[in-house]
DNA sequence: CGGGTTTAGATATTTATGTATCTAAATCTT
DNA sequence: AAGATTTAGATACATAAATATCTAAACCCG
């Protein structure tokens, strides 16, 4: 792993993707990849491909490709999914409950292994196979369990006091898909998640669609 | 709104924020904002604040800033989103739940009228406000109600085959959860979503950080 | 076995995006 | 009212990311 240049975000979020479609290629029994089927598969070109595995380490054969077992491996690890993070996850709402019964983080090493909520309907359920906890015990409950990791899934109003809570506990990496920049100290790492910015691309291109369509006089 | 140059993603992905705060703001009674409060709230630098705001056609005063009242009009007519789009989801499991009834959306122009599932068992049902309706019906009701946007939230194995029938009723925009490479006509816009490439990116942030609090070598 | 094809990886180029500098307009301070 | 401060907007510059070009290695086909 020759370097690692870590400002590459377009390549790092297209990651999981390669890691997605890699893993379903091996359980379908294919061991080798070859540029451009990965290059299909994410709509973007052969060159961009190379240049997202080569930050991994990994090294393909020439006229054949990469081994999936090998890509699959050094994506983890680059991204440190080769180790199980614990995290947890607060507000229970619709996007929270969401998030903590997907299946899908446990093949990226995230495990959410509880939730917690105000609403004292929630607190003491399990939601997933998950409890659902109320929110007095989350301190206690990080440093417990050394939990690393918190997601954030509360109303935008109050993602502050719990980012407050969880910095205090221990946690320093924060996903928040609450739409607010939260302050932190500077050893805290913060990913804001802001979903409606892919529905605000959707609508553009749909516009510039139907403009282009429409003058065929320009 | 001198020129629509629509290859500029990051800044339209941060429309959507600077939405929010804006409409916040007003609420809040203000009227007018400049940019370094904003940067500030956005978490960039100022003048990457001023050429996001540009592309929407206003201007501000020098020395003072821009009217708010403004900027939520003219960000909203940007995107498309002072018009109603009328939009199915496919998939009313665990993520096309949150996304039924995020009230979000509404503030975006986004109505999600009805949702769609194979399973009997939610086929029927009346889902936070909105109808779960059975698959068969699906191309039928697109076309009666000229819904032009479809969200895709079922698993990825199925999501083409979907996809092919949101194509065929007449949708010609995409908003795809799941995580495949759909095949369209040139004339259907499709947007990825993946999830799993923020919590990458904060994995990466989070090795570099403990990577730079270790070696004092180097 | 030999020529054509596929492909990785390096280097160079182009394009997109972010950052800095400067000017003039409005406001604030005294 | 005069100078200092704040700020938008234009221009110029720097960095990041995507794309093109080239070379050599492995494979395929006959
Ligand atoms: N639902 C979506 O599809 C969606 C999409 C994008 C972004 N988001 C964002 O995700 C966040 C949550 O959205 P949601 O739709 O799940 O809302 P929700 O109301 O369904 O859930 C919020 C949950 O947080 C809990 N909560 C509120 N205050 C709390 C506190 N002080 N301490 C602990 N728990 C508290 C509530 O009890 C509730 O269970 C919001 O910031 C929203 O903007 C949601
Ligand atoms: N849950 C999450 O937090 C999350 C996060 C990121 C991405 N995703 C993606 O979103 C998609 C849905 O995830 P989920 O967790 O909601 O899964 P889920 O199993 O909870 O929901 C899937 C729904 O789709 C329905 N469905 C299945 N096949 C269908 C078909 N042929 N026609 C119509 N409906 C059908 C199922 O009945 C179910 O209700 C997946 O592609 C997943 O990868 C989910």
């Amino acid at each position: 792993m020759g370097r690692v240049k870590v400002q590459k975000m377009p390549t790092i979020r297209r990651l999981p993707t390669y890691l997605y479609r890699l893993n379903e290629m091996r359980k379908e029994g294919t061991s080798i990849v070859a540029t451009p089927e990965l290059a299909r598969y994410m709509d973007i070109g052969e060159i961009v491909v190379r240049k997202d595995l080569s930050i991994t380490g990994v090294t393909g054969q020439p006229g054949v490709g990469y081994k999936i077992d090998e890509l699959i491996a050094a994506i983890r690890e680059f991204l440190g999914w080769n180790v199980e993070t614990k995290a947890v996850l607060v507000g229970a709402g619709s996007l929270g409950s969401a998030l903590i019964g997907y299946d899908g983080f446990e093949e990226y090493g995230l495990s959410i292994i509880a939730a917690f909520d105000r609403d004292p309907a929630k607190a003491g359920t399990v939601m997933r196979g998950r409890p659902v906890i109320d929110m007095v015990e989350l301190e206690g409950f990080v440093r417990n369990h050394k939990i690393s990791m918190g997601i954030l899934c509360v109303p935008a109003a109050v993602a502050q006091d719990i980012c407050d809570i969880m910095v205090k506990s221990g946690i320093r990496s924060i996903w928040n898909f609450a739409n607010v920049a939260l302050k932190v100290p500077a050893d805290v790492i913060v990913q804001r998640e802001v979903i409606a910015g892919g529905l605000a691309l959707l609508s553009v291109k749909r516009l510039r669609h139907f403009a282009e369509t429409d003058d065929e006089e320009e």
